[in-house]
RNA sequence: GCCGACGUAGCUCAACGGUAGAGCAGCUGAUUCGUAAUCAGCAGGUUGCCGGUUCAAUCCCGGCCGUCGGCUCCA
């Protein structure tokens, strides 16, 4: 008896797409187990709606071998929300191929062909890929004697499987966009053509993610930023290089005072640097050999090479070591908010996100080794709370480990690493360890924020450094009067601001609480008799630091209102004649919310306890 | 950097091998208005840049710059 068979005697054959078996995820076509012990796998379970993904893309890939039979198919896995595949086409797909092998796609669905499964010899597999070299390939590398072949119609493909019974299982899906891809992931290797598709187990899934996408649109921080009138980008400035408007520039201001207040209060000297210094500074501190690529290419000055900074660690180790240090001077914490200049491949530039100028909230300390443990774990504390202050109270916490390549001792290496985990483990955060995604000078613990739609990004790091002390030689003198070598860590909460401006952008969806947004409270006279009355609120709420615009066009209010909303501004003050006549504003929040008229001290008041708040 | 798409007024977009049009924004005027757009008029462009094909290019071709979606990369 096979599962399926099973499944209908059980009553689950329409909802089963799988089974597990033994722990192991099988096709319903494989024998079912005597003792009859089988957990049903439908799409609505996360590794049902996986296959139905996978099965997808097989389906899709039977219909672009139908349409296109010139293609060479390569691979098509499941991933979030959906799947892909990659061709080795001539020219690749336009969209209205795209429209094509979606209608082919349907028609396999509604034939609802069996998928199939054989077990074969490797040496007979290789015969039954004729003319696709990349399978060939691939099973060349296949170190088992016998692999699986899954067909669906007249398409044949390798596969581990499992995938639904018929393809009349597949869901709802659709077929989102093509993109180039190298074969393996390996940029040496020719480009493929990808297609990548969406697939859910209902329709109301697939809306759901539809218009998810939607709002991930509408937040766009490159979208909004230019609607906010918060920073550009020009042509004639140069690609990845921003221009913080003076709209952007106030949440900036705001961004980096708060930051230059807290630093000074957690034990921080504030110091400055350079943006450019002399090449073989960098040949010290091993950048040259590890990212010389990452760097812009050198200014030559009266026969020396100046480099461009792609960070600031290496000035703060000078200022370290401008004079003699005391065991009794560590910690020693030097933060900067530094801008530095890194080449990144022009494909790569994505508004503020990804950009070749822009300022770390950087920042080294200089510490004796039994201070290691305890500085890293108040660091955590600090992050924390700052993150906190923005918005962000979910995250999550990477440990990263020794890379391939990587300067030090492995001893080192390891006595760091312990030093982190320590300290994760004492603040009782849950991490995760990324095995050999370290820095080239030392372990670290990687912060990711999670935004308002539960995106994830990487902003805060925090990374031990035993190298750059030994390089640059940055000792102290020790309780015993000699020299000693000390520790350095390099942290960044915000990692750059740029970045975190736009992720910040994103999370509010532009509206800022009241602390950030880079205007308040809009004033708005009903007629141009409140014009006077007006101007003293304006003022008055001015002299108590509150950003305040007023708003004397000649306009009905609706229009002002409107406006005032799209700017997405806290609060709408409207002032007509009864408020003026009881020396009051009638406040609006930018949601739409109308709140009682109410004197100017009432209302300062109120603004004045959200000003505390980073959720308004 | 690689593959593909794209680049038209400040913004969003339309049109076309014979030197371009709308809405919004802007300016001028009228209107003095109560919680998401008052009306009218005016003005606005070397169609990203450079070169080629053509009697003629914004349109076709090539190069460059930039943007977008991915891939690779991301100290």
């Amino acid at each position: 008896m096979t599962l399926q068979e099973l499944a209908k005697s059980r009553g689950k054959a329409k909802v089963a797409i799988a089974a597990r078996v033994d722990g192991a995820l099988v096709d319903l076509s494989r024998p079912a187990p005597e003792n009859g012990e089988v957990a049903w796998v439908t799409p609505a379970d996360p590794d049902g709606i996986e296959i139905v993904r996978h099965s997808t893309a097989h389906v899709m890939a039977a219909a672009v071998k139908e349409l296109f039979p010139d293609a060479r198919i390569t691979i098509g896995p499941s991933i979030e929300n959906g799947f892909y595949y990659d061709f080795d086409v001539e020219s690749p797909f336009t969209p209205e191929d795209l429209a094509r092998i979606e209608e082919k796609m349907a028609e396999i669905v509604r034939a609802d062909l069996p998928f199939t499964r054989e077990v074969v010899g490797k040496e007979e597999a290789r015969g039954r890929f004729p003319g696709e070299p990349y399978k060939e390939e691939l099973l060349a590398d296949i170190p088992d004697e016998t692999v699986s072949l899954y067909r669906v119609g007249n398409f044949l493909d390798l596969c581990r499987g499992p995938h639904v019974p018929s393809s009349g299982k597949v869901g709802v899906f659709k077929l989102m966009n093509t993109a180039g891809a190298y074969w393996r992931g390996d940029s040496k290797n020719r480009m493929l053509t990808r297609i990548y598709g969406c697939a859910f187990a209902s329709k109301k899934e697939l809306d759901a993610h539809l218009a998810l996408l939607e709002e991930i649109k509408k937040r766009d921080h490159r979208r909004l930023g230019k609607e906010l009138d918060l920073f550009s980008v020009n042509d004639d400035i140069g690609a990845g290089l921003i221009l913080w408007h003076p709209k952007g520039s106030v949440v900036r201001r705001i961004m980096e005072d708060f930051w230059r207040n807290e630093h000074a209060r957690a034990g921080y000297d504030l110091v400055f640097s350079p943006h450019i210094a002399k090449l073989d500074l960098w040949r010290v501190s091993g950048h040259l050999d590890y990212y010389r690529q990452s760097m812009f290419g050198s200014i030559e000055v009266e026969g020396q090479d100046y480099q461009l900074k792609p960070m600031n660690c290496p000035f703060h180790i000078q200022i370290y070591k401008s004079k003699l240090r005391s065991y009794r001077d560590l910690p020693v914490r030097y933060a900067e908010l530094g801008t530095v200049y890194r080449y990144e491949p022009s494909g790569t530039l994505h508004g503020l996100l990804r950009v070749r100028g822009f300022t770390q909230d950087d920042a080294h300390l200089f510490l004796r080794p039994d201070q290691l443990d305890e500085e890293i774990f108040s660091l955590l504390d600090f992050t924390l709370f700052v993150l906190q202050r923005f918005g962000f109270d979910r995250y999550d916490v990477f440990l990263s480990t020794r890379p391939e390549k990587y300067a030090g001792t492995p001893e080192n290496w390891a006595k760091a690493e312990e030093a982190l985990k320590k300290a994760l483990e004492r603040k009782g955060l849950p991490y995760e360890v990324d095995p050999g995604e370290g820095v080239f000078y030392g372990p670290k613990i990687d912060i990711k924020i999670k935004d308002m739609l539960g995106r994830s990004w990487q902003c805060s790091t925090i990374q031990v450094d035993f190298n750059n002390p030994e390089r640059f030689d940055a000792v102290f003198t020790g309780e015993d009067g000699t020299s000693h070598r000390a520790i350095m860590i390099h942290r960044a909460l915000m990692g750059s601001l740029e970045r975190f401006f736009g992720v910040l952008v994103e999370h509010y969806a532009g509206a800022f609480p009241v602390w950030l947004a880079p205007v308040q409270v809009d004033v708005l006279p009903v007629t141009d008799r409140q014009s006077d009355y007006v101007r003293d609120v304006v003022s008055r709420l001015r002299a108590e630091g509150f950003r305040t615009e007023g708003d004397f066009r000649n306009e009905k209010l609706g229009y002002k209102i409107r406006e005032s909303q799209l700017r997405k501004v806290p609060y709408a003050l409207v002032v007509g004649d009864r408020e003026e006549a009881q020396r009051q504003v009638a406040p609006r929040k930018r949601g739409g919310e109308q709140l009682p008229p109410m004197s100017i001290e009432e209302f300062l008041e109120k603004l004045r306890g959200e000003a505390e708040q980073t959720t308004h």
